[in-house]
DNA sequence: GCCGTTTTCGGCCCGACTGTTTTCAGTCG
C-alpha cells in the first residue's frame, strides 16, 4: 500500500534529529525538517502526485535530492540515507530529544562519554549518578533530566481545542484582573484554530509597574514553574497545560501577536520576505537598522513585506503566502454563514433530547433548518432504528413540521455503511428522507483498498447524500480508518456526493488538509455537530474552524444556503 | 539541503531563559 505524506514526514524528522546528533550541518537539518512539515501538511498524497507524474521539486524547499529520495521512498518504501546514518548513530536517541531540557548536544555527549543509547540506560545513569558528573551537566540539570523522562513516559499529548478553552478562559479572565493589565491575548495554535495544542502562548500588555508575572506563576492551577523572568515565564498547569507568558510594549502588539501566533513555517517566510526589502521582523515590531518601522498591529506587519493581513487559521505556510501575494486569498467561511445543521440525534436512539427540543434549539440559534439523523439499526449500542420505527419518526417529523414556526426540520438518517458498502436500510425507506448521512461506525480495520471500495460502493447507492466523519478518527483516541482519501473524494466530486466535517471536538474529521484536498476536487462540504444534545448545536464553531483552515468559503459549504438553495444541492 | 530583483556560492529567523559558567552554550519556542 502506498505510503502516506505523514509516514514520509517521519522518516525526515528521524533523519533531521539523528544528523542533528551526529553535528551534521544546521540548515542542512533544517532543509529536513522544513520538508518533513511542508509533506505532513501538504493536502495531496505525494504518492499520488508522483503517480500523475508531477515534479515535487516545484514544492518550495524540495529540491532535487529531496524529490529523489521522496521518490524513492515512495517506491520502496526506505530511504537509504537514513539506514546509513542509523549505522553510526542508535536510532533510539531520537527518541532522547524529546526529552524536556534535552537537545541534540547534550545527547550526543551523554551517547560519548556513558553510552547512553536509550531511555532505559539513560534512567540508569541519571539514577547511579553519573549524569550530573559530566561536563556541563549539573545537578539541576540531571534533575531536569529526570522529570523529563517521567513526562515521556507519561505520554502527555496534546490537548484537544475544546479541552484547553476550559483552561484557557478562566486564566484569561485571571489575568485581566492583575493590577495595570491592559491587554491579554492567547496567541499560538490556539489563535490558529488548531485541533489541538501543545501550549498556550498568552500575551499581555500592560503598565511597567504591573505584578502581572509574578501574579501569573501564582496562579492557583499552576503546578510547576519551568521559568520565570521579567518578560517571559512558563508554567505547566496541573491539567499537564503548559503555558507561556510574554509581557511586551503596547507598541510592539502586532509584532509580537504576529511573532507568536506563528507558525514558525509561516514566520520564517514572512521574516524571509523582510530581509529581502531591507527590513528585519522580530517580536518587538519591524526594524529598518535599528529604527522600528513598524510593529503596533499585525497589518503592519503584513503591510511592510506587502501582504494584506492574513487570517491566523491559514498561517501554516501552505500557500497562504503565495495567494496573499496575488491577492487570491479567499474570504473564509464564518459562523454566521451558516444557516442550518445536517447531522444531530434525538433521544429516539442515542441523543438526550426528543425532536422538539432540538428544533427549538435550533430555531434559537437562528437556523432556518435541522436534519434529524438519528443512527440506523446497525448501531444496536445506540438503539438504531429500523426501517418501521424510522417511518414513524419522518410520520412525527411532517407533523411538527406542520405545528412549528421559524425552522423546518429535514427528515434524515445517519445510515450505517456496511462492511460490503451497503447501506443500513432498504432502498424504498431511503427514498422517503431528504436527505441521509452515511458513516462508518465498525470494521474500522479492513485494508486501505478494501475500505476505499466500500465507501465507493456506498456512494454508488443514490440515496447517499452525505459522507459522514469520514475517516473515524477520534482525536488522542484512536487513528482513522485506512482511507484513499484522493479515491474517494474524486468518486464524490463525480458523483455530486456531499462530504461531511464532523464539528465534534473530539472528530474534527475531515482534517483541515483533506478540506482542502475536497476543495480541489470540487466537492462540497457540509459542516454538522453530530449533536446528541441541544447545548451540542453549539459545537458548530469548531467544525468552522476547521473549514476555516482548510480554506473553504462559504460557498464550498452547503449549508451556508437557504433551505431552497440547500435543496437543489442535494437532490 | 535549498535557493536566487544582491548571489549558481554563500547565505540560511532570532531572542529569552537557565545552568554552569567567569562570558556563554544549549535549549526552546
Amino acid at each position: 500500500m502506498a505510503i502516506h505524506n505523514i509516514e514520509i514526514a517521519g522518516y525526515f524528522d528521524r533523519l533531521a534529529t539523528l544528523l542533528e546528533i551526529e553535528g551534521a550541518n544546521a540548515f542542512r537539518v533544517r532543509a529536513y525538517r522544513n520538508a518533513a512539515r511542508l509533506i505532513e501538511g501538504h493536502s495531496e498524497e505525494m504518492s499520488a502526485m508522483l503517480s500523475d507524474g508531477r515534479d515535487l521539486s516545484e514544492l518550495p524547499g524540495i529540491g532535487e535530492d529531496l524529490a529523489e529520495k521522496i521518490a524513492t521512498l515512495v517506491e520502496t518504501g526506505a530511504l537509504p540515507l537514513l539506514d546509513e546514518v542509523e549505522q553510526r548513530v542508535p536510532r533510539q536517541l531520537a527518541e532522547l530529544t524529546r526529552i524536556e531540557g534535552l537537545g541534540p548536544k547534550r545527547v550526543q555527549q551523554l551517547y560519548q562519554a556513558l553510552d547512553i543509547r536509550s531511555l532505559d540506560d539513560l534512567r540508569h545513569a541519571v539514577e547511579s549518578g553519573k549524569v550530573h558528573e559530566l561536563e556541563g551537566f549539573g545537578a539541576k540539570t540531571e534533575q531536569l533530566i529526570q522529570a523529563g523522562i517521567g513526562a515521556l513516559e507519561g505520554e502527555e499529548k496534546r490537548m484537544r481545542l475544546a479541552d484547553a478553552e476550559g483552561f484557557a478562559e478562566p486564566l484569561v479572565e485571571f489575568l485581566r484582573g492583575v493590577g495595570g493589565v491592559k491587554g491579554v491575548t492567547i496567541a499560538g495554535s490556539y489563535r490558529r484554530c488548531k485541533e489541538t495544542v501543545g501550549d498556550l502562548d498568552i500575551l499581555v500588555t500592560c503598565r511597567k509597574d504591573s505584578p502581572v508575572m509574578d501574579r501569573f506563576v501564582e496562579y492557583e492551577e499552576v503546578g510547576k514553574v519551568v521559568s520565570h523572568g521579567t518578560t517571559r515565564s512558563t508554567v505547566h498547569l496541573r491539567s499537564g497545560l503548559q503555558v507561556d507568558l510574554r509581557v511586551l510594549p503596547a507598541v510592539s502588539y502586532g509584532a509580537a501577536l504576529h511573532y507568536f501566533t506563528g507558525s514558525k513555517a509561516h514566520n520564517i517566510e514572512v521574516r524571509k520576505r523582510a530581509v529581502q526589502r531591507d527590513y528585519k521582523i522580530n517580536e518587538y515590531g519591524v526594524y529598518r537598522g535599528k529604527k522600528r518601522v513598524a510593529g503596533k498591529t499585525e497589518q503592519e506587519v503584513f503591510e511592510t513585506v506587502g501582504l494584506p493581513w492574513i487570517p491566523p487559521e491559514l498561517r501554516e505556510n501552505r500557500g497562504e503566502i503565495e495567494a496573499a501575494e496575488s491577492d487570491s486569498l479567499l474570504t473564509l467561511v464564518e459562523l454566521e454563514d451558516i444557516r442550518g445543521d445536517l447531522h444531530c440525534h434525538t433521544d429516539a436512539t442515542d441523543g438526550q433530547q426528543d425532536l422538539e427540543t432540538m428544533a427549538r434549539a435550533a430555531r434559537e440559534r437562528g437556523y432556518d433548518y435541522l436534519a434529524i439523523t438519528d443512527h440506523s439499526q446497525a448501531v444496536r449500542v445506540a438503539n438504531g432504528l429500523d426501517a418501521d420505527r424510522l417511518l414513524q419518526q419522518v410520520d412525527r417529523i411532517e407533523r411538527l413540521n406542520e405545528e412549528i414556526e421559524g425552522i423546518t426540520l429535514l427528515k434524515g438518517v445517519e445510515v450505517d455503511i456496511l462492511a460490503d458498502g451497503r447501506l443500513d436500510l432498504p432502498d424504498e425507506v431511503l427514498a422517503r428522507l431528504d436527505l441521509t448521512v452515511c458513516s462508518i461506525h465498525s470494521g474500522f480495520d479492513l485494508s486501505e483498498e478494501k475500505q476505499t471500495e466500500r465507501v465507493l460502493r456506498a456512494m454508488d447507492n443514490p440515496h447517499f447524500t452525505i459522507l459522514g466523519h469520514p475517516t473515524g478518527r477520534m482525536i488522542n483516541v484512536r487513528r482513522g480508518i485506512a482511507l484513499d482519501l484522493g479515491r474517494v473524494l474524486k468518486a464524490a466530486a463525480e458523483r455530486h456526493r456531499i462530504v461531511e466535517v464532523n464539528a465534534q471536538p473530539a472528530r474534527l474529521d475531515l482534517l483541515d488538509t483533506a478540506c482542502m484536498l475536497a476543495r480541489e476536487h470540487g466537492v462540497k462540504i457540509a459542516i454538522s455537530t453530530d449533536a446528541h444534545a441541544e447545548s451540542q448545536l453549539a459545537f458548530m464553531r469548531f467544525g468552522i474552524n476547521q473549514a476555516r483552515r482548510g480554506w473553504l468559503s462559504a460557498d464550498d459549504v452547503i449549508n451556508t444556503r437557504d433551505l431552497a438553495g440547500l435543496r437543489r444541492l442535494i437532490q
